[in-house]
RNA sequence: GGGCGCAUAGCUCAGUUGGUCAGAGCGCCUCCCUUACAAGGAGGAGGCCGGCGGUUCGAGCCCGUCUGCGCCCACCA
């Protein structure tokens, strides 16, 4: 037997604990992350990097919560846990943060400036031109005092990060990192430079990807239009967009459309152009849909561009990057002069002149009519997207090599997924892809190319022949450094050399997360003790971009995949059941619940959220954690004073009454069922498996043995008691810990050395030695009996307090004899000062209890 | 249109391979100032397990089908 020193504190509160605690965890590295000998020792998380210029919300808490509990899990299994926190400061949203904060904006032609300094007062109208070293200075710095508030947020979430290990996607590290991952994708030819039809944001002026699109339904109007045949017969179609009529390079219908089959192979006049259009037949046009005829332009759509790829229709594209149409008339148009109603106008201005001139022309049959249809835009942006023949970079990912997409659908297979039905996102995006991961961006703020093209005498670049840096000589910005073997004056000379002058998108680097964090051709014995990581979390919304792009990125760079399993994460949803997003405004801001409620009970209520389940928002939730927290505060307390006069007695061998021992062996069955939740990740069933132990074990168990923990019964049964009440709080503590740590270190703290998140997580045999027994019927019995007694009192409206005069138990011979084994704590806890007597029965357990009288 | 998930007490959810499975917490009602805890404690009421078929001696649990909801994807002439 142990004695410990045992402080208990008379009034113990969750007010602090937070403060305290989480100082403690920084100053003492109780997360730090010590090499090991042995990647086997080691669990490693590819900790989702939060974008720092947006805002957390409690699914972040809640998802981050998800991860912590695993990873505290994971430490008290004895692992070596490489847990880094990064920032994902890099990209457009940072970009714009920036513009709006300091009033500034990037022009890469501008030189650096060492002495600038933003505006004092920004005025968003007049925007500073700055050079892109400076406007990156200016996003270094914003995002600083951005990284420091979520940093704080973390630290008082109790998120058991490594913070040594911190990393941003800005840095220089992460930077190199990114530009050498990709000029080994372009030495194997798994990176490479089109110029093709790609959509295309007219407001921020990028391209984007297929990953970063979605849907939005709009309002529009469908026009009814005449194309004219030679002998001057109207041939109708159907568009909501009648200013691309300039644009038209084919009417196209389905081959089996009897009412357009005598029209394929003729040619028909545009209207308002009159332009010679061929009538084509292809099997995507529907013949269910408009007129069953379309109208094909470079571009309206997407199927506008598998027609024109695979009929080889010519480009006619009018409408320029920003979104206007283009000043000079094209060439195609017999009459330039048509054009002159369109030149320089936007899309808008464009329709409503067309379907003027239309109108005019006799040839919009009908009026418009509304119509609502999805349209796709960037995620970010507010304009439809457009489609513009540009050159950019891009990555293979299968979606035009059918070989490749089964490998990396086999990785997939190969990943293990928690919960396991969040594979099918995976599958269904792989397969549904229809292009390459599209990667450059035509922005300023991101991971430069490291690629130069050399200029011909002619003064145009040679695209065919990049140049590229050694690796040894990353990072390297090509706006800024000269390329290899040329002269700094021979920049954007004939003869000499250009920059690439894109940047990569934000997911081109944070697909590296796993690199970044884990060392990759910077540190060899990290690299080898972390890589391929242990865990992915994240949530499921972006299995199609970061999860997807991780698997494509280590597949070619490692050919394994970055992670042995992913956990995805459900959403926080708000009382509808809606998705929170900031323009619905119904957003919960996590400081405010978390002071609140106190982070160990909002920590419950996340480990409440299955793998991968939405779950709404509900404060009243909130405040059940409280009360465990609470009452894990109070009985530990009451715990450590009945068994604290010269210490606790923490040898399970001093217990010797069945009762003890029966609480003992149900603990040792929670901790191996806990365990095995662990294990598979359903980190749920652990709580609430500690949990109903742990309300039972106050609610009856400390009820019962606490007059005899006391001495009513003796020293040797006081002892047996003593020595079960540590020995269970000490388990329990323990089995809490991962959930609440900030409450469950501070009772540790009352009594034990060191920081209970560097303890043991409890075997079974923790609670009771291997080959002890312990008869949990007693437990069952005695509840039984303690609910018959209460109840009786609970109906004759008395204290509970009340005396019992006599009891007379009925019920199976087991059950009695399980009682008669407790009968004294049975005695203390009912008031029972007369007779006990015993019937036997066949029927579960009654009790006749009769009270004794009150004056 | 395709895929995935969900549908069990007023609310949030458990119900492992079909046989004490009709459960928990919250909420609600009643009671108890009880020296660990009133930010407590005790007791109690509440459900055709979405509808319809089927398999089976037996079905929240398996199969089919329908309905409703959510998410992902596709469609956008």
């Amino acid at each position: 037997m142990t004695a410990l020193p045992v402080t208990v504190p008379d009034k113990p509160a969750l007010e602090g604990l937070e403060a305290k605690w989480a100082a403690r965890w920084r100053d003492d590295g109780t997360y730090d992350f010590e090499r090991p000998a042995t990647r086997a020792e080691v669990f490693s998380i590819d900790t989702p990097p939060p974008t720092v210029s947006g805002s957390l919300h409690v699914g972040h808490v809640f998802s981050y919560t998800h991860t912590d509990l695993v990873a505290r899990y994971q430490r008290m299994r004895g692992k070596q846990v490489f847990y880094p926190m990064g920032w994902d400061d890099n990209g457009l949203p940072t970009e714009r943060r920036v513009q709006n904060y300091f009033g500034v904006r990037c022009d890469p032609t501008l030189p650096y400036d060492p002495a600038f300094e933003p505006p004092a007062k920004p005025d968003p109208k007049r925007q500073v031109a700055v050079s892109r070293q400076n406007f990156i200075e200016l996003c270094q710095k914003l995002t600083e005092v951005d990284e420091q508030a979520f940093e704080d947020l973390w630290r008082q979430l109790g998120l058991s990060v490594d913070w040594s290990q911190l990393y941003q996607t800005i840095s220089a590290e992460s930077i190199t990192v990114a530009q050498r991952a990709f000029l080994r994708n372009l030495a194997r030819g798994e990176a490479y430079l089109n110029y093709a039809p790609t959509l295309w944001d007219v407001t921020l002026q990028t391209a984007v990807a297929q990953a970063e699109l979605e849907d939005r339904e709009t309002e529009g109007f469908f026009h009814r239009v005449a194309f004219h045949r030679p002998d001057g017969t109207p041939v109708y179609i159907e568009t909501t967009r009648p200013e691309l009529i300039v644009s038209v390079c084919a009417l196209i219908a389905h081959p089996d459309d009897a009412r357009y089959q005598p029209l394929f192979g003729t040619t028909v006049t545009s209207p308002l152009f009159g332009v010679a259009i061929p009538v084509l037949a292809h099997p995507a046009a529907e013949m269910d849909k408009g007129a069953g005829i379309a109208m094909c332009c470079t571009f309206g759509d997407l199927t506008d561009v598998q027609w024109w790829r695979e009929l080889q229709l010519p480009n006619r594209t009018v409408i320029t990057r920003t979104g206007r149409f283009q000043a000079e008339a094209p060439d195609w148009l017999p009459d330039p002069t048509a054009y002159a109603e369109l030149a320089g106008k936007t899309v808008f201005s464009a329709r409503q002149a067309t379907v003027e001139a239309l109108r005019a022309s006799g040839d919009l049959d009908g009026e418009p009519w509304r119509i609502s249809r999805p349209v796709k835009f960037y995620e970010k942006g507010d304009k439809p997207l457009e489609i513009v023949a540009t050159r950019q970079w891009y990555i293979t990912n299968g979606g035009r090599d059918d070989a490749l997409k089964a490998t990396l659908l086999a990785r997939g297979a190969e990943l293990e997924w928690v919960p396991d039905y969040m594979e099918h996102r995976y599958e269904d995006w792989v397969n549904g892809l229809n292009g390459d991961w599209l990667i450059s961006r035509q922005r300023f703020f991101g991971v430069p190319f490291p690629v130069w093209y050399p200029v011909g005498a002619d003064g145009e670049p040679d695209y065919d022949h990049p140049v590229t840096p050694d690796e040894a000589s990353l990072p390297v910005d090509p706006m800024r450094d000269p390329a290899p073997g040329y002269a700094p004056e021979q920049r954007d000379q004939p003869g000499g050399f250009t920059a690439d002058k894109d940047v990569m998108d934000t997911w081109a680097t944070s697909s590296l997360t796993p690199h970044i964090a884990c060392g990759w051709e910077r540190d060899p014995e990290l690299f080898g003790l972390t890589f391929p990581m242990d865990l992915a979390p994240q949530a499921h919304d972006i299995i199609r971009t970061w999860l997807f792009s991780r698997v494509v990125r280590a597949h070619f760079e490692n050919g394994s995949l970055p992670w042995v399993r992913t956990a995805l994460s459900g959403f926080v949803v708000d009382p509808d059941r809606k998705k929170m997003s900031k323009s619905k405004g119904n957003v919960v801001v996590p400081t405010d619940i978390l002071e609140r409620f106190g982070s160990d009970a909002v920590r419950w209520r996340a480990a409440m959220a299955r793998p991968g389940a939405d779950s709404p928002f509900d404060e009243t939730q909130m405040k059940v954690g409280r009360r465990l927290a609470t009452k894990i505060l109070n009985a530990s307390k009451f715990v450590l004073l009945m068994a604290g006069e010269g210490g606790a007695a923490l040898a399970s061998a001093g217990v010797t009454a069945p009762v003890d021992l029966a609480m003992l062996a149900r603990l040792r069955g929670v901790v191996t069922k806990a365990t095995a939740s662990f294990d598979a990740f359903e980190y749920t069933d652990a709580l609430e498996e500690t949990e109903r132990f742990f309300w039972t074990f106050c609610d009856d168990y400390i009820e019962l043995v606490k007059e005899r923990a006391y001495g009513a019964q003796g020293e040797a049964p006081a002892a047996s008691a003593q020595a079960a009440l540590t020995t269970a709080l000490s388990v329990l503590l323990r089995l809490f810990a991962p959930f609440c740590p900030f409450v469950t270190e501070e009772v540790w703290s009352w009594w034990q050395e060191g920081s209970i998140h560097r303890s043991s997580w409890p075997a079974p045999s923790a609670a009771l030695p291997d080959g002890v027994g312990g008869d949990e019927a007693i437990l069952d019995a005695v509840s039984a009996a303690l609910i018959a007694i209460r109840g009786a009192k609970s109906s004759a409206k008395v204290s509970m307090k009340a005396e019992v005069a006599e009891v007379a138990f009925a019920g199976p011979a087991a059950v009695l004899a399980a009682l008669q084994l407790a009968e004294p704590d049975l005695r203390a806890v009912g008031r029972i000062s007369g007779a006990i007597t015993w019937t036997e029965s066949d029927a579960p357990l009654t009790a006749n209890v009769t009270l004794a009288p009150t004056d």
